[in-house]
DNA sequence: GCGTATAATCTAAACGTTTAGTCTAAACGT
DNA sequence: ACGTTTAGACTAAACGTTTAGATTATACGC
């Protein structure tokens, strides 16, 4: 593969000269830039990134973790961050975390060694202290979907206590009192965040929070189905049941159709994150739509802001949540 | 951040031995290892990869080319690669093409200069010659999900023709004769095997195919909206569609729902490619699985093979489809 | 006790860029 | 006509590793 020299000796002038033409750095003559490009050209030349970064320590390369990026939400995430990264010249290397924290260690050591410019990270919880070390260390950090409560960086994540509000408050407005609620890991902020939206919403219209009613489905489908049976299990069943998001939603559905329970029916359902086919099947379902896209897009401009060294640029931006009320949730009976 | 430098500084050795222990590649009295690691965690060491890949010209990076991430097929697919990748100590770039050749292009380029070790590629079909030049040049390439004919490489693919062919005769077992399908870009593989699939399975049961039943989505979910529309409006409507790809079949049932069409009671609907809620909404859909995280995974053990030199190891792997039958499709009436 | 094999370490040259600092020659101001 | 600026090009030193080869010290065989 050819290198610079090549290139320089080709077009019969020094290898700082071609540096020159392929950066814009410096003035070369016109009739000098013509025929280094055409040397460039007739070699196939493409600057070797290795050397590059390790010359001007920048990798234009910026680290994505998330738990799993075959979870639609992150994979739509995850596409608003390379839209947004590519067209500022830079590439988006991906880590799939499983929500392990030794995982998530294996890969905050790895990026380090690749020298990112930066990342976007959906931190687990469990490794607040290694995340501290990086940023005074000058690693540059985006939260992104939920945040450390201990750190203080940038973050991205969406309004989730006001969605998980409407969606509560959706379903007291229909005349359901006892309200299910299956959240992911306790120790997620989204988990926290979305309990106090829909803790805020009962106690609003003075109903009494039934710790019974609170439970836990790990994110995924199979917690979620534990979680729905238990919800089920209970000598005063909830009319109605809040899901944490995309698949503890579709975790809870499972579980119904499994106990024979109709929706809307017999129960209501609200979930939190929205899906495309939710308009065109059965029961078209209610939902609080995040924006997922808009998350990873802004999160690395929110990073490209802190990397053009604008002094102390912290923010936290929250993307605003939607409800989509359809035929998932309707009056108690 | 400390370089091998400031390592061997300060555990009184060379730069050389230092390395030998980071990579195990030469003895080391254990008393110096031991003197070494104490140096690189005191330093919190973490190697420049820049520079070691600068050297061994080997980056640990494989590139990730795909239309669309936020596809839940892709998204699998990427999440299957990265776990093998992983396994190996790879890292995985991921790049959205939007399904533009001149993206590709672009990104094909970029890929050139980081230099990855290899990539997996679902091309757009339009950058063939930039592609057979990286080939010639030592690239080394395994196709997912489709593959340019004209081009001898690796491929891992799902067997689609098997699968079209499966769920069209399903269809026709059921009593439907005038069977409409969606497909998508003329110009991609998938399609024309899905197509071939189809055709055949008409043939065998020696129905004649009506061109007009044959229409195009752009492997969109509005460009199958406007397909199925088409299908509609036909003189002599069909009474099954088959959708070629998960948006498709959204598009097709959301086309459906606005032109109150009933699924299955007046038309019956089968998808290629299986969704986690197919089977707890309505109408259950009838759908071809497909296994992405399995197409992902083998690609990148069929790259590491190519990588570790086997002398032209070159193999097309097809991945099973399963044909899942649940509620979308019902008997002709 | 002497040559030799072996183990442990070191030296220094790459790898392919960028960029500060020089150099040359032409253009310019007065 | 002469010092000064300027444009264009070049030289060479980094950047942080790996690794072939050299060097030294130690153990071994006899």
């Amino acid at each position: 593969m050819a290198t610079i020299r090549d290139v320089a000796k080709k077009a019969e002038v020094s290898v700082a000269t071609v540096s020159y033409v392929v950066n814009g750095t410096r003035n070369v003559a016109p009739e000098t830039e013509k025929r280094v490009r055409r040397a460039m050209e007739d070699l196939e030349y493409h600057p070797n990134a290795a050397a590059q970064s390790l010359r001007t320590r920048s990798t234009h390369v910026v680290g994505l973790v998330v738990s799993d990026i075959s979870n639609p939400f992150f994979a739509t995430l995850v596409r608003g961050a390379e839209d947004c990264a590519r067209e500022n010249g830079y590439s988006i290397l991906i880590c799939n975390t499983s929500e392990k924290m030794e995982d998530e260690l294996v890969y905050l050591q790895l990026l380090s060694r690749r020298r990112i410019d930066g990342m976007l990270l959906a931190p687990t919880g469990k490794n607040d202290g290694m995340i501290r070390r990086l940023i005074e260390r000058g690693m540059h950090i985006v939260f992104i979907d939920r945040k450390p409560d201990s750190i203080m960086a940038s973050s991205v994540l969406s309004e989730n206590e006001e969605g998980a509000y409407q969606a509560t408050s959706h379903l007291i407005s229909l005349g359901h009192t006892r309200i299910g609620i299956v959240v992911g890991l306790p120790e997620v902020s989204t988990t926290t965040e979305r309990l106090r939206g829909y803790e805020h919403a009962l106690s609003k219209s003075g109903i009494t929070l039934d710790g019974a009613l609170v439970t836990y489905g790990g994110s995924q489908i199979e917690g979620a189905e534990l979680a729905c049976e238990e919800l089920f299990n209970l000598p005063d069943r909830p009319s109605a049941v809040f899901a944490g998001n995309n698949l503890m939603t579709i975790g809870v559905m499972k579980q119904l159709r499994k106990l024979g329970i109709r929706c809307p029916q017999d129960v209501s359902v609200v979930g939190f994150d929205d899906f495309e086919w939710a308009s065109c099947f059965e029961p078209t379902l209610t939902a609080v739509a995040q924006d997922p896209y808009r998350i990873g897009f802004a999160a690395v401009e929110q990073l490209f802001k802190a990397l053009s060294g604008e002094r102390f640029h912290m923010s936290d931006t929250r993307i605003p949540t939607q409800l989509k009320v359809r035929g998932s949730t309707s009056s108690r009976k």
